[in-house]
DNA sequence: CATGAATGAGAATTCATTCAT
DNA sequence: CATGAATGAATTCTCATTCAT
């Protein structure tokens, strides 16, 4: 009557198989990642892995859940500089840009846009830049309310931009070799680019 | 010796076929067109499109092609402002953000998107991304030389940052609902930036 | 755990489509029997038999393993007479020109002149080519070295005249009817001269 | 009403494609040519290649038509030997075996292989079959009736061993590297075996 | 006669998904 | 639950041959 094997047991397979899909799909991109691949880099049985994901879709999309979890762990009520919250947002803890980019990334561009003409799967993109665009657009508000910001621009024109820049940026670094994309320099150009745009005169 | 057709029902038959993959390429994206999408629209049979093309790749490349050559048709040495025609550059012959995007847009972008890992496509995407560079890098060094254009940023990197700009805008539009993605009202914000970029005061 | 079949019925679905396959190859020839040919034949879906062999040369290549096992079983060190051996060798347990040929044969043929342009192949070829040809190379030399041949003839050129003249006999029965070629008479004569070559007196 | 083009461009025409042809033909095999490839070669137009030829077996057998007829020139009533002219046959002019293989041979050996199911080819191939055993029968026939060979054989069965043998050889030839099959000492042994059989005894 | 565009049957191969054990 | 054999729809590409001009 008790499963064969502890609820531990089964969420660290999953785990694991996430895991093993990750990497699979950041070496072959979503088309072309087939699900033999993933069930040789997980050394997951074929029924096995269905029995954890219905589809590659379910599959990838879990790999996107993931991805979102960890991010919406900050909700500060207050901070001390809107400004130095936004720079943590874009490039990761230490608010400078010269993080790398999420190696999942460019397969991701691929599942948006190749399934763009899926009905769900279009839905589920618009979700997802919603909540995207609501952290920014927020942030932006209260670093505004708070005159942190000027209000010169709509706070979710501002918002829009910032995610335009961040998907460019993510296209062109899946395209092309690091060093045509220069993302560190560019990154910093957008950053006076805000500045100007919010009123932000400190480093 | 005459041919069964002139020479002119030929180009005509290829720029057929080349526009109704074109149609077939915006309805369906890169990879979910097949050669019969194709061969049905274009009403060509198996044998006859692959006369013309000899695969999807081939067929997609010629369609790429096309847009190219229209673009490169302005070399204009003197202008009274290169601002003007950098707006005109970015937004088509009146220079105003309000234009349409390229429908074949998302289908490009996919092009290259999943075919990152493959060498030749990579190379021929950089070739692309290099020539486009060129247009913008060249148009603002002229216009910082001829002191229209402040030389605060390095040319290059303002016109990476454009295309970086374009392509997310691209990326959007491909995903998201055009209401989403506020297409003029980016821009506009967008040649915000660039004012700032470049230090142009004017309207 | 338990796979959905036993290993012994995969041997056996296995060793089915090899025999389904074998019919068709005998009945069609290599190049013009198709995988659906095999298909049908064995009664086997379309993914299912390329689970099984990857592509109609690797099928054919199964087959052409098979009849190698069963001819490697002949490993004597001491017999009473080489003679009888090369008898037994050439037409089989009887030692008596009057064998059948390999019905297979005409294709085996045919793979090997028809893939005479591609490396994998021709290097495949040759190596069968070399196995036989150690095989009567082997024997005649204990032969010589008893002294129950004569060294008149150099061992390998004796060897690879047998193998010539076999593969002319299989050339000619895989395009000739049998009345025509004369397998048994052909035989014979070609056992009396290897009598003189030999020097070999007994019957 | 007098034709466009001469009969004497007409033939040289037809003689030029088959020339070319035959080259095609000899490079990639009877199988692996396509008519593409021969047009290409002969710089014909498609149509062009059907006119002469209406299709790739007629193109072929043209090419085989051609080589028979070259050799049927000999018809030598009285000869001082009918060994040395056995001889000549075997190795042409002469009659030593260091003589070059037809590098048609391959492909020839191809044609009638895969071919083998086809009544009309089967029928083609055996002609030829029975034309050359026809010459080697004679051949002997007389050369026994004069007493210059011994009649132990039957003229008609050596005739075959003879075709076998040469058949065996081209095979060979056609899937191994040259330094494989040892043409010239084969031949040379081949050579004694005829001796043997025909007890003949001079060099 | 010549041309070469057009045809379309057919072959190989891939892969997501199902399901009997 | 797990297994992996089996399925078959889909897709790409090839090539001999035809035929309108």
């Amino acid at each position: 009557m008790s499963p064969r094997v502890s609820k531990e047991h089964l969420k660290q397979r999953r785990a694991d198989i996430l895991e093993a899909a990750r990497q699979v799909f950041i070496e072959h991109g979503y088309e072309h990642t087939t699900m033999k691949h993933v069930m040789e880099a997980a050394d997951v049985s074929r029924g096995g892995l269905y029995q954890y994901f219905s589809n590659k879709e379910d599959l990838f999309e879990a790999l996107l859940e993931e991805g979102l979890t960890e991010e919406t762990e900050d909700s500060l009520e207050k901070v001390e500089s809107y400004w130095s919250l936004l720079m943590q947002l874009l490039f990761g803890e230490d608010g400078s840009p010269d993080t790398e980019m999420d190696p999942l990334a460019p397969s991701k561009l691929e599942f948006f846009i190749t399934g763009r003409n899926d009905e769900r799967r279009r839905a589920y993109g618009e979700k997802r830049y919603e909540m995207g665009l609501r952290i920014y657009d927020d942030l932006i508000k209260r670093g505004q309310k708070s005159g942190e910001f000027s209000d010169r621009y709509d706070s979710e024109l501002v918002a829009r931009s910032i995610i335009t820049f961040i998907d460019g940026l993510a296209l062109d670094h899946a395209i092309l070799p690091d060093e045509k994309v220069k993302l560190k320099e560019q990154s910093a150009l957008f950053v006076d680019y805000l500045k100007m745009a919010l009123d932000v005169s400190s480093s």
